[in-house]
RNA sequence: GGGCCUGUAGCUCAGGUGGUUAGAGCGUGCGCCUGAUAAGCGCAAGGUCGGUAGUUCGAGUCUACCCAGGCCCA
C-alpha cells in the first residue's frame, strides 16, 4: 500500500479529486450503485439562469448536497434533477436592458415575437457558470436532464394543472389591487416596488361620515364617524369604513354632532376637554350605515353592502382616528375587506391615472392634482374635520419616479382561500427545520391566505390557457393540453411554440354565441411554474405517470427563508388544490449570508463576495465546512474570510496532519491493514477508548443527520478529530508507531489509527466530499462516495466497542492531567522532570482502572497517583445543597436551609454521608436531613500544591530527591540528543553511536539511565565519559542542562 | 404598522423540561513540548447573559414591555 503524499494545498487536493471524478464519471456511478435502493426524493428549486450564482447559493447547495450524499450513502436512491426557472419579469427586465428599451409601450412597438426571442436567448446566459460552480463546489446534480420551465412539455403540464383547477371551479376573474405607474402604464411587481420607496409629504385628511338609518334618514342623535386617509383622491370612491372589533370607541359631542372615534385618539383630535357622551366596542359599531362624503361618482346599480361600517383586524389606533376610509378599487386591504363584506368597487380612474371625463368636478384631472379640489369640496359640504400633512414612505416608479397608484386591475385568481383548512392541514404534516418557520411565518401566512393572483400583464411566461368569447365574457374555455387546443382550432403546426405571440393566434367560434374565442392576453405568475415542477418535470400526466408517483412527495427540500411566500407556498398550494397532500416532508430553511460586519450583501454597498473568490481562497470544502459548522443554517451567517481560514485550519490541518503522521510511519514500518492486526478487544486501552469514542460519534451523527441537525452533527465530528483523535490519541500513542519492540502493539496502533481515519472520512464525506474522498482513496484505494454509511451490521459491530465506563474514566484522567499541569505551572517544575506522586480526588470516589491511570501518570510524568479519603486529612468535606430537592420543601427558606447545610461541621457531613442522622435549624424549626438533600463532596486541603475543579482535585507533591533529579537529567539529555540528531540531518530510523560527557552529576545520571537514553535515541552504543573525543564523532555539541554544562557527540552507526 | 428570527467573553458560537461556580474555539498574555516540527500541548486573564419590570424559594432559560440588527409582509 502506497500512502500518497499530500498535495501542496487544499486547492490542489480538490483539483485532483475533481479530475478523478470527471475521469471516473463518479456521480453516475453512485447513482447506479443505488438504483435499486429505497427512493429518497429531493426537489431542486430552480434558479434563474440569467442571473449569476452568488455566495448565498453555495450555502443552500451545500446543505442540499450534504443531505443527498448522506442519504445516498445510506443506500437510498436519490434523484437529483436540476431545474431552470426561465420565465418571468427578471428575464424581461434583462431583455429590456439588452434591447435598450423600457416599458410596455416600447416592447409592443418592437413586437412581442422579437422581445420574447431575446428573452429566450438571455435565459441561459449564465447556465455554464452555474454548472461550473456546481461542479466546483461538489454539488452533484443531474444537469444532463434538467427540467426547464419554458419547455413546451413543461408548459403543457402547467396547463393541465390549471385546467383541473378550472374544472373544480377554482379559477375566476376578479380584481387585484396592484401598484401601478400611470406614466409607464404598467403594473409593477413587488420587487420593482421595493426599489422605489421614498419619504414624501402627503395630505392627512379627516372627514365626516354622518350616520344614517337603514332607510337612509338622518340619525336622530346626529352621530358621525371621523374617517382618516392620506389619499384624498380616493374619497370619491369610498364605499366603506372600517373599525377594529376589539378597540374601544367613544362619542364626543361637538358642533351639534356626536363624533365617533377610537378612544385612544379622542384627546389627539379634540383636546383634553373632549366631552365623551358614549362608549362602544368596535364590534358593536359594525353594520351602521353612513352617508357617502362625496357623490361625484355615480352609484353602482348594485349597492351591495355599500357605505356600511365593517370590523377589520388591520385597523389601528396609533394614528388617524381609528376609523379607516375604504375605497376597494384602491388599496389591497380595502379590496380584500370589500370582498369579505360585499362593498362595491368604484373606479373612476383611467389607465393614465386621470379621473374619467364624466366625473363631476374633477373629470380629466390627474388624481394627485385633484387632492386640493376634493378637500375644498369636502369643506364646502361641511364634512371636512381636519386636514394636515404627514410624511411617510411611499413607493415610486423605479423607471420614471412617478408616485405609484394602488389600483384594482383585472386579474385571474386561484381560489386558494377556499382551501385554507386543507393548506393548513397539509402544512401540519410537514417537518420544518426550524419548526418556528412552519408554525410562525409560514403558518401565519397560510391562516391569512387570500386568493392567488395568477395572471401577469406581461409577455414572457407560460401563457394563461383561457380563451374568452369576445361577445360575452362569461363564455370561457380552459385548455388543458396541446391536443385539446389542436382540436379546437383544427390542428396545430408541428413544433408549435406555446409562447406568445404564437399562442395568441388560435381563435375559434364561440360554441354558445356568435362571438369568437380569443386567448386572454395574460401570462402566468412564474411562481406557478416553479410550484408545478413535481408534475411538470415528468410531463405528468401526459407521460411518466409511474415516475411521478415514485417521486412525490419530496422527502426533502431546502431553500432560503425568502421562499416562504415563493416556492414553499407555490408547491404547497398546487399540491393541495390537486388534492395530492403535502408536496414535501422535510423543509430545511437557510437564512442570508451577511458580510463580515453583519451587513446584508448588496451591489449598492459593494460588499458582495464573488463565490469564485471564496472558493479560490481556501477551497470549496473549507467553505462548505464553514457554512455547515459555524452556526445553524436558519440563522443569518456572516461571511468572514478570516473566520473561514481559521475554521479550515482548525479542522483540515489537524485531519491532514494526522494522516501525514500516519502515512509517514506506516511507510517507514511498511504497515498495511491485514488479518494479522489484533482484534479490537485485544488492543490496548487507548485503542479501545478511541474506538468507543468513534462508535459513540457514529451513533450521534446518524441521529443528528436523520433529524436534519447538520450543524450539531459536524461540530461533533470536528471535535472528535481535533480533541480525541489528534490531541489525545495520536499524541498519547506516538511512541507506539516507531521503534516499538512490541510488534502486536505497533499493529494495534496502526490498525486503530487507520480505522479511525477511514471512518472519519466516511462520516465527513457528505460535508467535505473532496478531502474525504482524497483521504479515503489514500487509505484504501477506493472512493469514499461509493462507501455505505454505517450499515446495520456495521453499526452493531461498532456498538460493541462502546464502553461508557471507559470513556468516563478517560474523561476523569484527562481532567486530572489538566489539573496536574496547572499545579506544575504553579511550582514551575517542567513536565520533563519526574515527580513522586499526585494525590487525587475524583467525584464520587470512583476508582479508576490502573490502565487509565497509567495514561495520567505518563502525561504528568509522576510515579504514583494516590486516591485519598477525608480520613487522611488531605481533603475536607463540603456540603452541596441540592436545590431541586430543597426548593419544594423549604420554599422561601430554601437559601437559609442551604446555608445551614454548608455550615455543618465535618463530623456531621461524614455522618450524613455514612447514612447517619443529621438535623438543621431553619426558620426556628428543626429539620432532619433526608437522602438526596445534599451531596457530600470533597476537596483537597493540605499543604501540597492543590488544584480543584468541578469535583476533581489534584494535589501535587513537588518534592525532589536525587533519584528524580537524575531521571530528569536523563530526559533532558534525550531531548538535546534528539535535537542534535535532527540538526545532523539523520533519518528517523538511522542508528547512532553516542557519547555523553560532563561533570559528575551528568555522568552519573547518564550512566544510571544509559539504556533509556540509548533506546530513545536509537543509539547502538553509549559512551559516558569525562570529555568527549571530538574527532571521533561527526557531530558534537555543548549543551546546558539546568545550568550544568554537558557535551554530546554522535555519529551514524555502521550498518 | 404586523409576523418571525437574532442579541451570552475583544471576535465566532454552545448553553433539553427554570436549580448550585454560565462554557468552547479564535485572539491576547504566560508557559510547556519537540523526529506530526513553517507542527503540537497547556495555564491564565476576560462576562451587570441587550435593557426594564414581573412570575418564582431560585431566571441566561418563563411572561410583558422596550432597545438594537435582520428577514418577510403591509
Amino acid at each position: 500500500m502506497n500512502y500518497h503524499e499530500l498535495p501542496g494545498s487544499l486547492l490542489d487536493l480538490e483539483e485532483q479529486s475533481l479530475a478523478r471524478w470527471r475521469a471516473e464519471d463518479l456521480f453516475r456511478k453512485t447513482l447506479q450503485a443505488n438504483a435499486e435502493g429505497d427512493p429518497f426524493v429531493f426537489f431542486e428549486g430552480p434558479p434563474t439562469a440569467n442571473g449569476r450564482p452568488g455566495l448565498h447559493h453555495i450555502i443552500s447547495r451545500t446543505i442540499k448536497d450534504l443531505v443527498c450524499r448522506y442519504q445516498a450513502m445510506r443506500g437510498r436512491s436519490v434523484t437529483r434533477i436540476a431545474g431552470w426557472d426561465t420565465h418571468g419579469l427578471p428575464v424581461e427586465i434583462e431583455a429590456e436592458k439588452k434591447l435598450g428599451i423600457s416599458g410596455k409601450p416600447e416592447i409592443e412597438a418592437l413586437g412581442i415575437a422579437e422581445f420574447n426571442r431575446v428573452c429566450r436567448e438571455s435565459v441561459f446566459t449564465y447556465k455554464g457558470e452555474w454548472e461550473q460552480l456546481s461542479e466546483r463546489i461538489g454539488y452533484w446534480l443531474e444537469y444532463w436532464r434538467p427540467y426547464v420551465t419554458l419547455d413546451p412539455k413543461y408548459v403543457e403540464s402547467v396547463w393541465w394543472i390549471l385546467k383541473s383547477f378550472a374544472d373544480k371551479g377554482l379559477l375566476y376573474k376578479g380584481h387585484k389591487s396592484v401598484p401601478y405607474c400611470p406614466r409607464c402604464g404598467t403594473a409593477l411587481s413587488s420587487h420593482e416596488v421595493a426599489l422605489g420607496y421614498r419619504d414624501v409629504e402627503d395630505p392627512s385628511l379627516v372627514f365626516v361620515a354622518e350616520v344614517v338609518g337603514a332607510d337612509g334618514k338622518p340619525d336622530p342623535e346626529r352621530r358621525a364617524f371621523l374617517a382618516w386617509t392620506t389619499t384624498p383622491w380616493t374619497v370619491p370612491s369610498n364605499t366603506g369604513l372600517a373599525v377594529h372589533p376589539e378597540l374601544d370607541y367613544v362619542e364626543v359631542a361637538r358642533d351639534g354632532r356626536r363624533y365617533i372615534v377610537a378612544a385612544a385618539r379622542a384627546e389627539a383630535l379634540f383636546g383634553e376637554a373632549a366631552s365623551v357622551v358614549g362608549r362602544h366596542k368596535g364590534a358593536d359599531l359594525a353594520g351602521l350605515r353612513y352617508r357617502r362624503p362625496l357623490d361625484l361618482v355615480a352609484e353602482p346599480r348594485d349597492r351591495g353592502n355599500g357605505w356600511t361600517v365593517v370590523a377589520e383586524e388591520f385597523v389601528t389606533a396609533t394614528d388617524g382616528t381609528g376609523v379607516v376610509h375604504m375605497a376597494p378599487a384602491f388599496g389591497a386591504d380595502d379590496y380584500a375587506a370589500g370582498q369579505r363584506h360585499g362593498l362595491p368597487l368604484l373606479n373612476p380612474v383611467d389607465d393614465a391615472g386621470r379621473f374619467q371625463a364624466d366625473v363631476k368636478l374633477v373629470g380629466g384631472m390627474f388624481v394627485k392634482d385633484a387632492d386640493q379640489t376634493l378637500v375644498n369640496e369636502l369643506r364646502a359640504r361641511g364634512v371636512l374635520f381636519d386636514v394636515g400633512t404627514v410624511v411617510h414612505s411611499y413607493p415610486h416608479c423605479w423607471r420614471c419616479s412617478s408616485p405609484l397608484l394602488y389600483v384594482a386591475r383585472d386579474s385571474w385568481f386561484v381560489a386558494t382561500s377556499t382551501k385554507r383548512d386543507a393548506l393548513l392541514a397539509n402544512n401540519e404534516r410537514v417537518r420544518w427545520h426550524p419548526p418556528e418557520v412552519g408554525e410562525g411565518r409560514f403558518g401565519e401566512w397560510l391562516r391569512g391566505n387570500v386568493d392567488w393572483a395568477l395572471s401577469r400583464d406581461r409577455y414572457w411566461g407560460t401563457p394563461l390557457p383561457a380563451w374568452v368569447c369576445d361577445r360575452d365574457g362569461s363564455h370561457v374555455r380552459w385548455i388543458g393540453s396541446l391536443a385539446e387546443l389542436a382540436e379546437c382550432v383544427g390542428g396545430l403546426p408541428k413544433d408549435f411554440d406555446p409562447h406568445r405571440p404564437h399562442i395568441d393566434a388560435p381563435t375559434w367560434k364561440c360554441p354558445s354565441c356568435s362571438g369568437t374565442m380569443r386567448r386572454t392576453p395574460e401570462v402566468v405568475d412564474a411562481w406557478f411554474d416553479s410550484g408545478a415542477m413535481p408534475y411538470a418535470q415528468w410531463h405528468y400526466p401526459f407521460e411518466h405517470a409511474r415516475e411521478f408517483e415514485a417521486h412525490f412527495p419530496a422527502d426533502f427540500i431546502c431553500e432560503g427563508l425568502d421562499q416562504t411566500r415563493g416556492w414553499f407556498y407555490s408547491l404547497l398550494a398546487i399540491s393541495t388544490l390537486l388534492e395530492k397532500g403535502p408536496p414535501y416532508r422535510n423543509v430545511l430553511v437557510n437564512d442570508l449570508i451577511l458580510d463580515a460586519e453583519g451587513q446584508k450583501m448588496s451591489k449598492s454597498r459593494g460588499n458582495v463576495v464573488n463565490p469564485w473568490d471564496a472558493i479560490g481562497a481556501q477551497g470549496a470544502d473549507a467553505v462548505r465546512w464553514y457554512f455547515i459548522t459555524s452556526s445553524n443554517p436558519w440563522v443569518p451567517k456572516r461571511y468572514d474570510p478570516a473566520a473561514l481560514a481559521e475554521a479550515a485550519h482548525n479542522f483540515f490541518d489537524t485531519l491532514l496532519n494526522t494522516y501525514k503522521f500516519f502515512a509517514l510511519y506506516a511507510r517507514a514500518e511498511s504497515w498495511t491493514p491485514t488479518a494479522a492486526d489484533p482484534a479490537p478487544s485485544e488492543r490496548p486501552l487507548l485503542d479501545r477508548w478511541l474506538l468507543s469514542r468513534l462508535a459513540s460519534l457514529v451513533d450521534r451523527m446518524s441521529a443528528d443527520l436523520d433529524e436534519y441537525q447538520l450543524t450539531r452533527a459536524y461540530r461533533a465530528l470536528g471535535e472528535f478529530v481535533v480533541e480525541d483523535l489528534s490531541n489525545w490519541y495520536v499524541r498519547r500513542s506516538r511512541g507506539r508507531f516507531w521503534g516499538n519492540v512490541d510488534a502486536a502493539d505497533t499493529r494495534a496502533a496502526f490498525r486503530t489509527l487507520w480505522e479511525a481515519l477511514r471512518e472519519v472520512t466516511v462520516l465527513a464525506a457528505p460535508c467535505v466530499p473532496f478531502v474525504a474522498d482524497w483521504l479515503h482513496r489514500a487509505l484504501t484505494d477506493e472512493s469514499v462516495h461509493l462507501q455505505w454509511w454505517f450499515t446495520e451490521e456495521r453499526a452493531k459491530a461498532l456498538s460493541t466497542f462502546v464502553d461508557a465506563r471507559l470513556e468516563a474514566d478517560m474523561d476523569a484522567a484527562r481532567a486530572l492531567v489538566s489539573l496536574g499541569r496547572a499545579a506544575r505551572e504553579d511550582v514551575k517544575i517542567r513536565v520533563r522532570q519526574p515527580l513522586r506522586r499526585i494525590v487525587a480526588v475524583v467525584p464520587g470516589n470512583r476508582p479508576l482502572a490502573d490502565e487509565v491511570l497509567a495514561v495520567a501518570r505518563d502525561e504528568l510524568n509522576v510515579k504514583r497517583v494516590e486516591f485519598v479519603s477525608s480520613a487522611e486529612g488531605l481533603v475536607k468535606l463540603i456540603a452541596r445543597p441540592n436545590f431541586r430537592a430543597l426548593g419544594p420543601r423549604f420554599g422561601k427558606d430554601t437559601n437559609e436551609a442551604a446555608n445551614a447545610m454548608r455550615a455543618l461541621p465535618q463530623a456531621s457531613l461524614a455522618r450524613y454521608r455514612d447514612g447517619g442522622t443529621v438535623e438543621i435549624e431553619v426558620a426556628g424549626a428543626t429539620h432532619r436531613l433526608e437522602a438526596g438533600d445534599l451531596e457530600v463532596a470533597q476537596e483537597a486541603s493540605a499543604g501540597l500544591v492543590v488544584k480543584s475543579e468541578s469535583g476533581y482535585t489534584v494535589a501535587l507533591d513537588p518534592s525532589l530527591d536525587e533519584e528524580l533529579v537524575a531521571e530528569g537529567v536523563a530526559r533532558e539529555l534525550v531531548n538535546r540528543i534528539q535535537r542534535l540528531r535532527k540538526d545532523a540531518g539523520l533519518e528517523i530510523t538511522d542508528r547512532i553511536e553516542l557519547a555523553i560527557g560532563g561533570p559528575d552529576a551528568i555522568r552519573s545520571a547518564a550512566g544510571l539511565h544509559e539504556a533509556f537514553i540509548g533506546g530513545e535515541t536509537l543509539a547502538l552504543a553509549v559512551t559516558v565519559t569525562g570529555a568527549v573525543a571530538e574527532r571521533d564523532f561527526s557531530h558534537v555539541r555543548e549543551v546546558d542542562i539546568d545550568g550544568t554544562p554537558a557535551t554530546i557527540g554522535l555519529r551514524a552507526a555502521a550498518r
